[in-house]
RNA sequence: GGGCGCUUAGCUCAGUUGGUUAGAGCGUUUCUUUUACACAGAAAAGGCCAGGGGUUCGAGUCCCUUAGCGCCCA
């Protein structure tokens, strides 16, 4: 492909979709050694990924793309090191979200309710859904370039899935570690199913605070006229008054202890409830006399087990007061707090309100109030498996990036409490349990066909599903096949990395150690890495009500996936939350698009050989250090090979970001500006041609590579053109790529080499020459001198005569000096005239075709004052301990700056005479 | 109440075994439309690395402490 055909702009718009479907049919997502295939090698290690799954009918947010980036990097990186490489894709069903989503639909478009049509058809229809949006998610996945295996997606409604779920129960409640029963738990009134505690929010709001009277019993000898004695009580929810079974004082409080023993009468209702004492009640808070409400309050309901009180309930499903709520029965709870306290207030009960700060519980989804319910629901015992879960990463069988994350895992899984798996949903797995009319439980494998104790043949199944979270618990391994022991299961189980956000560290990735050890006898994956949170340009929380959600699909349709990627992989570091701008997105866009001209330019420079008169000796080794290499070849070849060292060391300690920037670096600042620049001269010249043109393919070569894991789609691209342009040439260059795949989504990573010792003194030799140039443009900014005005300069140095000699052309041509009046001399040069005149080092350079002025003296006196405060630091930091006990090594370098700073120094005063 | 994180240039952030004169992007200022790129090039300004103390030859980096902000758990 020859360069007029390559636009001079980068078109993501066109590129991106042919290439993901190039990468799609040349079947370079499947593992090079696939268990499926019959050259199958079971000895080789692979590297295994499972995606973590997004709601089935969820839309991508910048959540997913962050995922996909980061997870999409891990797998190109290990697929290029030529590790057979599997990343799983797939979904979750979403029991929640999902049935909302499709109740929704079904009241707005036929006006019927779930219950209307019935359970067989509502999952029937929320089927339908899915199949009609499911592959919504996974296409935007698509889109973002992640190069999973689809061949291999997973939903975990699948049959295999669900019967690892089943499995999965089955074994639990063999194991006696599954129970039902009635427990307090977290209700969603609005949903009408329990929550699990982590699905609710706690947030401090305004409320209002209660003050009461809890009159006490008349004491018999009182007759029957009313007590005028009372413990004033403070609630925060009136209504659970009616849910009261006690009356609790601190033993201590001198105001109370008179009362443990006797009785109060519940408001209105008129029940007559106990005054007991527990060290729980605080005597600062309210009154320092605490209502006990078990039924409607986890720390009440510790008490209320402790002194054995009875648990009354006043709320129904639907947070409505119930029957033990008396009159209220019926009532909203809000409504039956307003008219309670009414009622409180004409009986002469009530003392005061005041307004007062708490925390609420919110449902996570929704929002509302979350109430606090006794209810019958399935629980996991999770103690013995949190046990396993936590020595797991304890040992170091399991490792958590960034590492103060194992500590909030630990002090999770050592404070965690039971887990309620049971949620009154329809869409989800149904809890495989039977009962008789005997109130006999049966479950299995396969659907009973009779009461495993009575023999009972009417069985009914119970009516719950299972949290969502309990089938995604399985995912790791319940997508490649467990519990049969299937060829992928077997190969690819245990996994790699598992890769998601911090938020999700206790809902997901806890839950899938303690599964993963508990059916599988190992931890599910040996690495866990925790990105962060993605946050607007200034770092709000992402909402909807906010309306400051930036939409990932937007991003990529003003800038191209690439652009994306690169500002989320780049703009992050691990476990830490990144700030997501437009502008971030902008600006990489324009490096890829910096990517693809510079591309264009080494395309045009290899197109634009000849066939050779004589062979190049070197070409298609490429490594920039013998032969006919010029003094940049070597420069940027040296470059690069640190580059590719500094690349793989961090990416072995999970630094991405930073070697993302670092590629960045490379590629803008070394290799466009510098040596793109100086090839633009070598490459007029026949004696450096062939070293310009295969130093510029093989260093834009290991750049495309390196940076492919971050930018895959226009690094694919413009690797295909570079690709066929070697192929095309005339000249060898083509040998520099016979080793090349078809596409370089396969091709080798560049591996590290050991320094091979000339590297050094080539970048130093270079940088001189650059700092030459960098002052003399400079200089030239200065004086407003205009870029097409040429100027002479001479260049007295006694060190590196033969250096600048070398390369005065280059020189030149950088700095904008014209080469007839440009000449090299040793310290015996002396200018015949007054000319403006500049010490880099231990080189004078004097320019001439401007004029001297003023300036020049003042410039120069800033720049020895310079020298001189670091001739100063210097010497103190030598004179010191620093040269006793610092290493020798670096006591060297830091005498060798010194010299080099006094010989500049003394330069500039002999200037200044 | 317990734990964790953050505080570095105007803004958003990097800076991982402590070792040059602390970096980038955006923004700002000046110049340039040179045959890869104006989604660009050249140059410049801009920082007591939150405050205090300590360890060390040497601290943005390690330790202690204070303040502000944020998050998680209870």
């Amino acid at each position: 492909m020859s360069k007029q055909e390559l636009p001079k702009a980068y078109d993501f718009k066109s590129t991106e979709p042919r290439i993901y479907a190039m990468w799609e049919t040349g079947g370079y997502f499947k593992p090079r050694n696939d268990p499926d295939k019959p050259d199958f090698d079971p000895a080789v290690k692979p590297f295994v990924i499972t995606i973590p799954p997004p709601n089935v009918t969820g839309e991508l947010h910048v959540g997913h793309a962050m995922f996909v980036s980061v997870e999409d990097l891990m797998t190109r990186y290990h697929r290029m090191k030529g590790i057979p490489t599997l990343w799983v894709p797939g979904s979750d069903h979403a029991g929640i979200a999902t049935q909302l989503m499709v109740e929704r639909h079904l009241l707005k478009t036929e006006e019927v309710t779930r219950e209307e049509i019935g359970r067989e058809e509502f999952i029937q229809r929320t089927w339908d859904w899915k199949k009609k949006y499911g592959s919504i998610i996974s296409n935007q996945i698509r889109r973002l370039g992640a190069s999973c295996d689809w061949s291999r997606e997973r939903f975990t409604l699948d049959p295999g899935l669900s019967r690892a779920v089943r499995e999965a129960f089955v074994r639990l409640y063999e194991k006696g570690l599954i129970y039902r029963g009635p427990r307090l738990i977290n209700w969603s009134p609005g949903l009408r199913t329990a929550v699990s505690d982590l699905e609710v929010e706690y947030e401090e709001e305004d409320a209002t605070l209660y003050y009461f009277k809890y009159m006490l019993k008349p004491e018999p000898s009182e007759g029957s006229k009313p007590s005028e004695g009372y413990i004033p009580v403070a609630t925060i929810r009136p209504e659970t008054i009616l849910g009261d079974t006690a009356v609790a004082v601190h033993p201590d409080d001198e105001r109370y202890k008179k009362y443990v023993g006797k009785s109060v009468i519940v408001p209105i209702l008129n029940r007559e409830i106990p005054v007991i004492a527990d060290h729980y009640v605080s005597r600062e808070f309210g009154t320092g006399a605490l209502k006990v409400t078990p039924g409607h309050d986890p720390n009440d309901y510790l008490i209320a087990q402790r002194h054995n009180l009875p648990i009354i309930s006043v709320l129904d499903e639907a947070a409505q007061i119930n029957e033990n709520g008396g009159p209220y029965q019926g009532q909203d709870r809000f409504v039956g707090r307003e008219n309670l306290w009414k009622d409180m207030k004409k009986a002469g009960l009530v003392i005061k309100t005041e307004p007062y700060r708490t925390t609420i519980p919110r449902s996570q989804r929704g929002g509302e109030i979350v109430e606090p319910m006794i209810s019958t629901q399935w629980f996991v015992t999770i103690e013995p498996l949190a046990r396993a879960a936590l020595e797991a990463v304890k040992d170091g069988r399991i490792k958590i990036v960034p590492e103060r994350f194992e500590k909030v895992y630990f002090n999770w899984l050592e404070n965690i409490k039971d887990w309620c798996i049971s949620r009154q949903l329809w869409w989800g797995h149904r809890i495989p349990v039977w009962y008789c009319p005997n109130g006999h439980m049966t479950t299995g494998r396969e659907d009973p066909t009779e009461c495993a104790t009575c023999g009972s043949k009417e069985l009914t199944q119970d009516e719950d599903v299972l949290d969502t979270w309990f089938s995604s618990g399985l995912w790791p391994f319940s997508t490649l096949g467990w519990p049969d022991e299937t060829p992928d299961y077997k190969y690819f189980y245990p996994t790699s990395y598992m890769e998601t956000g911090y938020d999700i560290l206790f809902f997901w990735v806890a839950r899938m150690i303690m599964m993963g050890l508990e059916f599988t006898g190992q931890p599910p994956f040996h690495t866990v890495y925790l990105h962060g949170i993605l946050r607007d340009e200034i770092g709000r929380k992402m909402s909807k009500t906010y309306g400051n959600v930036i939409d990932p699909l937007d991003l990529m349709e003003a800038y191209g996936t690439d652009a994306l990627r690169f500002t989320l992989l780049v703009g992050s570091t691990p476990g830490n939350d990144t700030n997501v701008g437009v502008k971030k997105v902008e600006s990489n866009r324009n490096f890829a698009n910096k990517l693809w001209n510079v591309g264009r330019f080494v395309i045009s420079a290899i197109s634009s050989l000849t066939p050779p008169s004589a062979p190049l000796s070197q070409f298609g080794r490429g490594d920039g250090g013998e032969g006919d290499y010029t003094l940049a070849d070597s420069w940027i070849s040296a470059k690069s090979q640190q580059l590719v060292r500094d690349v793989e060391r961090l990416f072995q300690t999970f630094q991405y970001g930073e070697a993302g920037r670092q590629i960045y670096e490379f590629i803008w600042s070394d290799f466009a500006d510098w040596y793109v620049e100086i090839a633009k001269q070598q490459l007029m010249n026949d004696d450096t041609r062939g070293s310009t043109v295969e130093t510029l393919a093989h260093v834009f070569d290991t750049s495309l590579r390196l940076l492919h894991p971050f930018t895959p789609f226009v690094t694919e691209e413009i690797w295909g053109h570079l690709h066929s342009a070697l192929r095309e040439s005339p000249r060898e260059a083509s040998s520099l790529s016979k080793d090349w795949p078809d596409a370089l989504i396969i091709a080798k990573w560049p591996e590290p080499r050991e320094a091979e010792g000339w590297e050094e003194s080539k970048i130093m030799e270079f940088t001189l020459l650059q700092d030459s140039i960098r002052a003399i443009r400079n200089l030239r900014a200065e004086r407003n001198i205009k870029p097409s005005r040429k100027i002479g300069a001479v260049f007295v140095t006694e060190h590196h005569a033969p250096l600048y000699t070398d390369y005065l052309p280059m020189i030149s041509a950088l700095s904008g000096t014209d080469l007839e009046q440009t000449s090299v001399y040793d310290s015996k040069y002396k200018p015949s005239e007054a000319v403006t005149s500049l010490v880099v080092g231990s080189t004078n350079i004097y320019l001439s075709g401007m004029e001297s002025s003023e300036e020049d003296k003042t410039r120069l006196e800033k720049e020895l004052k310079e020298a001189q405060s670091h001739i100063e630091r210097l010497e103190k930091l030598l004179a010191g301990d620093f040269a006793n006990k610092a290493p020798a090594q670096l006591v060297q370098k830091e005498r060798e700056k010194l010299e080099g700073y006094k010989e500049t120094a003394d330069k500039i005063r002999a200037q200044l005479q």
